[in-house]
RNA sequence: GCGCUCUUAGCUCAGUUGGAUAGAGCACCGGCCUUCUAAGCCGGGGGUCACAAGUUCGAAUCUUGUAGGGCGCACCA
């Protein structure tokens, strides 16, 4: 990549200083702290580097004297740069040479989809996303965790990571115990039973369907038999359904896991009885009738606490608040049952006993609470809570007809995610959801989506896409086909010469440090960022030399040259698409705005 | 009340980890198709980067405080 080679050229001309002793040695070990980045203003040449402004105090120098130092001892035997000068504050303005320029081509096709894809780094990450309760279908609420974790994923295994993806099955606790006996209400009903739903039980008609499945397997066998005869069959029949939905709409969506880790395995292989003793050998536990230190906490009456102060009957606490929790946690009640959290606790450090490098949990903003007697609760236990990185996502607002919409399973209003999918389609809500960093909370306007669906920003980088494949085709009817990669030698790159064609050069290069960047920070956005400045730069090229410098022309060194700029701007668009698992489509069909209105009423 | 998080153009959001004149899409106005896809391009208006101090060569970015929005604060999961 250029920058690293400009980083390379700085660094020897930074040691060289050193060793002449012009520049203090301490400098050397400030050789990371600068950066090279291309210029905005075409003015400034192809690249700035603020090095001397940040070495200045080190070197004893103002930051133009220091620049001017550089500059003047610059070790460049290869002759990359071109033209170099300090400008402004302690600039170092810098013009590449096209020897340098041109690399990225060959570079780019010989990779082909490898082009971003970082080398194996030999560690190991699991991301654990979605993990939706499976007491009914996914719904609009779940699709940006789901998109997200999976865009994670993929960023992370082109960073060179080892990724496995889990989703965490919550089947052990009430809310399964509550699916179970409302799937019976409705297989009573089925029979003829007038039945009352219980206040809590879910009132989805999703459950009808599942007490359909259980009559039509088994008839009316489980009608008058007691409620232990027939609960670890509701139960059983409706995970497996409702997974299967879930399942099913995920891969619909492209996203697909490695394995389903069910709680009830924690249960059963005594996982949850071993933590508590890992925890009790390690003195991390007391018995109290609450958490110590409390009795002066200040909380609002109408607050949960408070109202379900009376169910708060003592038993055994963890001391996370030694590892800056708020307070400790209650782990197994005065019954000696467990606790959720101990659940999850005993799952956290089941991952990290499976010995991966990372740890990545995808949760939504109403679940950031328990981050911090999560990873307190894993100091406890001697681990590196710096292994366990929490991607917080932010709950999304659906609106509609101007007015939000509550999701809940609970209200019965459910929007669900395969409606979306059939209303948008996957890849605009995949693009929806990725072009928003994680933290941002953002009103989703169905109307407007519905609405923009035909003029969506997906399009616009597909449609460059599209595009770039047509000109290939146009070049084979043209008897001018672009000769590949295996006779690249042939093709004179120098011809490439238009400021626009430098720009997306250099542009392209850029591509694995986005890569690299978007998956150290878990931000698809950013390569959904790079892939339209880099097809924007493409569509404005193209429309600006549409008569003047044809990209296919009778000049056929030039033509080739041209064909070999856009092979690599498609194969980098191509990976950009695909790293996020939106399709690169090698034609759209054209519409005219009142055509498109046309097609979409029809 | 406490914790986390956010506040950038009319709207939705970026801002390369502290850099040069703060950007894009949508919306609005005006232009560009006899020739490689107009799902495109070019131009225009639109900003107290919530507010106030501080840190320094330099702040939308870091620190503190204030205001406002979101989420959370049960032995539910």
């Amino acid at each position: 990549m250029i920058s690293d080679q400009i980083r390379h050229i700085i660094g020897h001309t930074l040691q060289h200083l050193c060793e002449a002793n012009v520049l203090p040695m301490s400098i050397e070990t400030q050789l990371s702290a600068f950066s090279i980045e291309l210029t905005k203003n075409p003015e400034h040449g192809d690249y700035a580097t603020n090095v001397a402004m940040v070495l200045s105090k080190f070197a004893r120098q103002s930051p133009k004297l220091l620049a001017e130092t550089i500059v003047q001892n610059l070790q460049d035997p290869a002759k990359i740069i071109q033209k170099i000068q300090v400008a402004g504050p302690g600039f170092i303005n810098l013009t590449i040479s096209n020897l340098a320029l041109y690399q990225s081509i060959p570079v780019i096709l010989k990779a082909k989809e490898q082009f971003g894809q970082h080398p194996a780094n030999g560690q190991s990450v699991l991301v654990e996303f979605v993990s939706a309760n499976p007491t009914g279908p996914l719904h609009v609420g779940h699709a940006r965790c789901a998109f997200m974790g999976d865009a994670a994923a993929r960023l992370l295994k082109a960073a060179g990571y080892q990724v496995t993806r889990e989703f965490y099955v919550n089947d052990v606790g009430n809310q399964v115990k509550t699916l179970a006996r409302t799937i019976y209400a409705r297989y009573q009903e089925l029979h003829g039973v007038t039945i009352q739903l219980a206040k809590d039980a879910y009132p989805g008609a999703y459950i009808i369907d599942i007490a359909k499945t259980l009559q039509k397997e088994e008839g009316d066998k489980w009608m008058h038999e007691p409620e232990s005869a027939w609960f670890p069959r509701c139960l059983e029949i409706g995970m497996k359904e409702n997974l299967k939905n879930i399942q099913e709409i995920l891969e619909q969506a492209g996203i697909t896991f490695d394995n389903w880790y069910f709680e009830h395995r924690l249960h059963d292989e005594k996982k949850v009885g071993q933590i508590i003793e890992d925890y009790r050998a390690k003195g991390m536990l007391y018995e109290a009738e609450k958490a110590e230190g409390t009795e002066d906490k200040v909380r609002r009456e109408e607050s949960k606490s408070a109202q379900y102060a009376h169910q708060q009957l003592g038993g055994t606490f963890l001391k996370t608040a030694q590892y800056g929790d708020e307070e400790d946690r209650i782990v197994l009640k005065s019954n000696g049952e467990p606790v959720y959290l101990l659940a999850d606790l005993a799952y956290h450090q089941e991952k990290y006993a499976r010995g991966f490098d990372l740890l990545i949990d995808v949760l939504g903003a109403d679940h950031a609470g328990h981050v911090p007697r999560i990873k307190a609760g894993m100091q406890a236990l001697g681990l590196d809570d710096a292994k366990l990185h929490i991607l917080s996502v932010q709950i999304v607002r659906l609106l509609k007809d101007g007015k939000e919409v509550r999701f809940s399973k609970r209200s019965g209003e459910i929007y669900l995610l395969e409606d979306l999918f059939s209303e948008i389609g996957v890849d605009v809500a995949r693009f929806i959801f990725l072009m928003r960093s994680a933290h941002t909370q953002f009103d989703f306007d169905l109307d407007l989506a519905l609405k923009q669906s035909n003029d969506n920003p997906v399009f616009y980088v597909q449609y460059g896409h599209a595009r770039m494949a047509t000109l290939l085709k146009r070049a084979i009817e043209a008897n001018q086909a672009f000769v590949g990669v295996e006779h690249l030698h042939e093709v004179d790159l120098h011809r490439l010469c238009l400021p626009e064609e430098r720009r997306m050069l250099m542009k392209m290069d850029l591509f694995p440090e986005v890569v690299m960047l978007a998956a150290k920070n878990l931000e698809p956005h950013r390569i959904i960022y790079f892939a339209q400045e880099l097809i924007s730069e493409f569509h404005s090229y193209f429309t600006k030399y549409r008569h003047s410098e044809r990209i296919i022309s009778d000049d056929k060194a030039l033509t080739q040259s041209r064909l070999a700029l856009v092979a690599a701007l498609k194969q980098t668009l191509y990976n950009a698409l695909t790293l996020l698992n939106l399709s690169a489509p090698e034609h759209m069909q054209p519409t005219g705005g009142d055509e498109a209105d046309e097609a979409l009423e029809a």
